[in-house]
RNA sequence: GGGCGGUUAGCUCAGCGGUAGAGUAUCGGUCUUACACACCGGUGGCCGCAGGUUCGAACCCUGCACCGCCCACCA
């Protein structure tokens, strides 16, 4: 009964019994059937590190409501969810805790056992995320769902390297990579970050060896580690040191005509400098490089090892002494220069994999790189070696995970080969949809090229700003830098590589003694140190002296439980290495449908099969490729782009051809939210505190195209209750706690101080997402309770009244614009032209207009038909933004109205969210109408604004004479009966030839007089009225002076000119008759 | 160092060549029987700064300042 809904809408009560009564109806159940329009996302894993924040409701959020929208439009819509093992990630947070907690480290525990407790973190934090997801709402099949480590995905992981390994796109060789001393492993680039630290810049003198007349007796290098010295194996000097400063300068003489004065003036000291150099170095650079000719040496102090002094183009004349160390074991520039020289320098790293320096660096092994560092600043001190130390602010990598400054390191390392290949490569094999392309990097690129087409016609588009974020992928893809897939941890997909390392004399016989297998199961490899492979020719032509290594791949369990034995036996070993989490996550597209092949996929008890279905071959066919990917810009070239290379490669196809780039939360600051700044908020606090609705509410609202989101937060203090801003709160002794200003206690965030009250992190933006529910509620309340027992009868066009025609008028309208803005990827667009429809249309006017209506039994039924009518049309346009709130509307609206419809009926389906997507009915949109309200509006608010002014109460009726003619008068006596009952009005008399009664106040809008009689002011309408002359004069004069000016007139366009000249028209119009009224006073 | 964004009402953001907008906050007035988590009305802006293009610039171009992100590098 109508009557037993409350006034105020309350989530908690109904939110999980919504939620449970979508999955026992299998409504997010995605199964092929014979539609041929799907619509399919693929959730971006989150990580298994720790529980959601914002930002990933986000994300989360945008997705559902695509699917969930999609779904209504009778897709099938598939939304495939699952949880990412993030290998660094995860083992970082439990190696902290494990050391943290009982001061062990991963080896006190071993590979067995540590890899135990990453999976009962796995299995909680993957429950809680879980939860997080059902209490936002999200609808996605969650029988489907995978997790990258699962055997679905490690099955695809496997086969994925091997067809990358016998194509020679993964290759093993020795690299610099970067290296985190604590973790003990490589690092992609993008899993570094930069910060500034203190630093030291050291000049350190090597002395030449038997310094001939004339010659230098040191030269002098410089560095900020200066521990890498004892890995340094050569100096090297520019081989044309004038040339190269007379290039320099020219250059910057060329760029000194486009820069700015600011600019201009750097520069100028830059020439000057050089200038200067040319003076005073260069004769020593010069004889330096004579000498470098002449194979000279000089002495590396403290290890006193004579190392050559070498000519390369990497050191720079122009700067510092001239020379440079050439570290290649431990700086990425000078293992290229080593790469120019190898036969005359060669390498050392001085490392070991903790971070502490090893026996090639002598009296210094055993110490931390660090404590080293002081330790031969010092040592050279002592020698009067040392010279300037200057103090400098240094920008040093850290390894994201650990927060370690990282280290280049020399190692041998997994790559995928980026770049583009001689002869090409294969992409699609196997598939129908095989295709050719010179690289893996660049057939990515290509997929965004503007005519560019996949076998299948696709291609990726990126929104809502194409050009913008599809120039991040292509800038980042156009490096082709080989991607690093090796990761040093034991937590992850293993290489599934078996090794040994022979000289080049015994290859052929290793080879021949490998096990007798189909090459559909293994494929072996010859490959040198530094990756480059040796195909079965060049194998006899192998240099007998090397050392090679033979790399054989197994393609699967089965292959490995037949033949790693036996290549044990002969000296082989597994890789102790795992891949990088975007390895398993780039295949995320396909190895969640059972990619390579679904129907043999080891699926988990209760999921749905993925193999033959309705007449569907099977999911991947079915499924592959995707819709959309939703996303923030940093994934762009993290996942994105390698999704788009595996697909590519594997698939023949793209994984996807929309890429929704949404926006980042931020916090009060205007820093990105993440749980380890402490600044992260619980999604499931919002919910508690507001709704799952408001929340879904506020983040649609706020997504509005590229710009970032600053979500200020505050703390309900423990202490006080009060609510604490931490945009501007101080820090307590953590990031996770802050002082509150009224007690002056500290109080924590996370729960992550056991001696401290937690406070309840909340945001004031989601009061408008609750505000919204609450209207919702309300007017559905409103709806049903003047519904009564209406019964559903075809109304006769011909019986709307004007506000009727409005109405359907305007719903159709927004209907066309909320669909085309989800089209355009524009949700707060979307939802804010549903709502302004929904409050300021339905609610403010219409549901006010039709309230006497609804009193009178022969104009009610049509009232009636409209109301749940609309009622039914807004909750569907709404399910998707906030599909809870309208689920429980819209059950009750079933209820007491099964059948809806204006000339034919329209039944509610049993759930809103299985309900048809509304379509426009360009037949009811009425252009005339809509321009009436205008009218209409602006006139009774006209008329509350005169109340407003002179303070009459709502209560109090009016008498009111409108003085009009022409098309307003027509409008005004066709609405009379809504103008006096929005007004307020007791009497309305409207004409021509109204006179201003004796005792009254007037005004004018547009070319309408306006009085109500009764009222004596003429103080505070005479300030009204002479307010409004002031400002229509001002608009006036700058019209006519627009209109004065030849330019204008004989330039702009006709029609503008037409509009500016109607305008002061107008303007001229009011004026006269406010003049008038004035004069009356 | 290179690149990409941003700077609009106290706050959070739309608008991106033709008279400055929304929500929120704030100030008045209303418990007008759907909603006080509401309704009605108002106040509030040299649209970061300086030039330029244009008949016309918040919007296009150039420079500057500040904030943010990405990439590279600093021997």
């Amino acid at each position: 009964m109508p009557d037993e809904i409350p006034k105020l809408y309350e989530p908690r009560k109904y939110e999980a019994e919504v939620y449970k009564t979508w999955l026992d109806a299998e409504a997010f159940a995605a199964v092929p059937d014979d539609r041929a329009n799907r619509y399919v996302i693929m959730m971006p894993l989150p990580n298994v590190t720790g529980a959601l924040h914002m930002g990933h409701a986000m994300d989360n959020i945008m997705q559902d409501l695509l699917i969930r929208w999609h779904r209504m439009m009778k897709d099938n819509t598939l939304w495939m969810a699952g949880t990412d093992h993030a290998g660094i990630g995860t083992q970082a947070v439990i190696e902290k805790r494990l050391f943290e907690l009982e001061g062990k480290t991963r080896h006190d525990l071993g590979r067995e056992a540590l890899v135990a407790r990453i999976q009962a973190w796995k299995d909680e934090y993957r429950e809680r995320i879980i939860r997080q997801q059902q209490s936002m709402g999200c609808s996605c099949d969650w029988k489907r769902q995978r997790f990258t480590m699962d055997e679905v995905c490690a099955r695809a992981v496997r086969e994925a390297f091997f067809r990358l390994f016998r194509d020679g796109l993964i290759y093993r060789g020795n690299r610099l990579v970067n290296w985190d001393c604590q973790l003990e492993t490589a690092v992609s680039d993008d899993e570094i970050v930069y910060e500034k630290v203190q630093g030291h810049f050291y000049h350190i003198k090597y002395p030449v060896i038997d310094p001939k007349p004339g010659e230098p007796e040191h030269v002098v290098v410089a560095t900020t580690r200066p521990e890498t010295m004892l890995g340094d194996t050569a100096v090297a000097v520019h081989p044309d040191p004038a040339a190269a400063m007379e290039k320099k300068m020219a250059s910057l003489r060329e760029r000194m005509d486009g820069a700015s004065k600011k600019e201009r003036i750097e520069m100028k000291a830059e020439l000057e400098r050089i200038e200067e150099r040319k003076r005073t170095h260069l004769p020593i650079l010069l004889k330096l490089r004579d000498m470098a000719k002449d194979r000279r040496t000089v002495l590396l102090p403290l290890l006193v090892r004579p190392i050559p002094l070498i000519v390369d183009e990497w050191a720079d004349p122009a700067l510092g002494s001239g020379c440079v160390k050439i570290t290649p074991g431990h700086d990425p520039n000078d293992y290229d220069v080593w790469s120019r020289h190898r036969n005359e320098i060669g390498v050392i790293n001085i490392l070991n994999t903790n971070g502490t320096l090893n026996e090639n660096a002598g009296p210094y092994r055993g110490l931390d790189r660090f404590e080293a560092r002081k330790k031969v600043a010092a040592d050279l001190r002592t020698r009067g070696l040392l010279g300037e130390v200057e103090d400098r602010e240094i920008e040093v990598g850290h390894s994201d995970r650990s927060k370690t400054p990282i280290e280049p390191y020399l190692s041998k390392q997994w790559f995928v080969r980026m770049g583009d290949v001689p002869g090409g490569i294969v992409c699609g094999a196997g598939t129908k949809k095989i295709f050719r392309a010179v690289g893996l990097a660049q057939a990515c690129i290509d997929t965004v090229a503007p005519n560019y087409q996949s076998p299948s016609g696709k291609r990726l588009m990126f929104a809502p700003d194409h050009a913008r974020y599809g120039g991040t992928y292509k800038a980042w893809l156009s490096e082709k830098r080989d991607w690093c897939i090796s990761r040093q941890l034991w937590w992850g997909h293993r290489i599934p590589i078996w090794q040994v390392s022979k000289f080049g004399l015994d290859i052929s016989a290793v080879l021949a003694g490998l096990p007798n297998a189909s090459r559909d199961e293994l494929w072996a490899w010859v490959t040198d140190a530094e990756g480059r492979i040796y195909g079965k020719p060049e194998v006899e032509t192998l240099d007998p002296r090397e050392r090679y290594d033979i790399l054989v791949s197994l393609r699967n369990p089965a292959a490995e439980a037949k033949y790693a034995a036996a290549l044990e036996a002969a000296g082989f070993a597994q890789d102790p290495d795992v891949l990088d989490t975007w390895f398993s996550s780039a295949l995320w597209p396909m190895s969640t449908l059972g990619w390579p092949d679904p129907a043999t996929a080891a699926l988990d008890p209760g999921q749905r099969p993925l193999g033959p279905v309705h007449g569907r071959s099977d999911c991947l066919s079915y499924y592959y490729p995707g819709s959309c990917l939703v996303t923030a810009r940093d994934i762009i070239t993290l996942w994105v782009a390698r999704m788009m290379l595996m697909g590519l490669y594997l698939m023949g196809d793209v994984p996807f051809t929309d890429s929704f780039i949404h926006a980042n939360i931020q916090d009060g600051k205007g820093e990105r939210m993440s749980k380890s700044k402490g600044n992260g908020i619980d999604p499931e606090d919002i919910i508690d505190k507001y709704g799952a609705d408001a929340m879904r509410y506020v983040l649609c609202d706020m997504q509005t195209g590229t710009q970032d989101i600053r979500l200020p937060v505050q703390a309900m203090s423990p202490y006080t209750g009060e609510l604490v801003d931490l945009a501007t709160a101080k820090h307590g002794r953590s990031i996770f706690t802050y002082i509150d200003p009224d007690s002056g206690k500290e109080f924590d965030v996370l729960g992550s101080m056991p001696d401290l009250p937690a406070a309840k992190i909340i945001s004031e933006r989601f009061d408008i997402g609750r505000g919204f529910c609450t209207k919702l509620w309300n007017a559905a309340r409103f709806t049903l309770m003047n519904l009564g027992e209406h019964k559903f009868t075809p109304i006769a066009p011909g019986r709307l009244a004007p506000e009727d025609r409005w109405i359907l008028s305007r719903l159709s309208r927004v209907i066309a614009e909320v669909t085309d803005e989800l089209r355009a990827y524009n949700p707060s667009a979307a939802i804010g032209a549903a709502r302004d429809f929904f409050w300021g249309e339905l609610c403010d006017w219409y549901l006010e207009i039709v309230k006497p209506r609804l009193k009178d039994e022969a104009a009610a039924p049509v009232v009636r038909t409209i109301l749940s009518f609309a009622l039914d049309q807004v909750l569907r346009l709404f399910h998707p933004f906030v599909p809870f709130i309208t689920e429980v509307l819209w059950e009750r609206l079933n209820a007491q109205c099964p059948v809806r419809g204006l000339t034919a009926p329209v039944h509610g389906s049993d759930l809103l969210i299985n309900a048809d997507w509304p379509t426009p009915h360009p037949n009811w949109e009425d252009t005339g109408i809509e321009s009436e309200f205008g009218l209409l509006r602006d006139f009774v608010r006209g008329i509350r604004e005169t109340r407003a002014l002179h303070n009459i109460p709502p209560g109090r009726k009016l008498d009111a004479l409108i003085k009009a003619t022409g098309r307003s008068e027509k409008i005004l006596r066709e609405m009379r009966p809504l103008v006096a009952h929005l007004a307020a009005l007791n009497s309305l008399e409207i004409g021509a030839t109204v006179t201003r009664p004796a005792a009254a106040v007037g005004h004018v809008l547009g070319d309408i007089e306006v009085y109500l009689a009764g009222l004596v002011d003429a103080d505070v309408e005479r300030q009204r009225l002479s307010a409004k002359i002031t400002k229509l004069l001002e608009d006036a004069r700058k019209s006519e002076a627009r209109l004065s000016n030849k330019a204008f007139v004989e330039r702009a366009p006709a029609d503008v000119v037409e509009k500016e000249r109607q305008k002061l028209k107008d303007l001229r119009t009011q004026i006269d008759l406010i003049d008038a009224q004035l004069k009356l006073l």
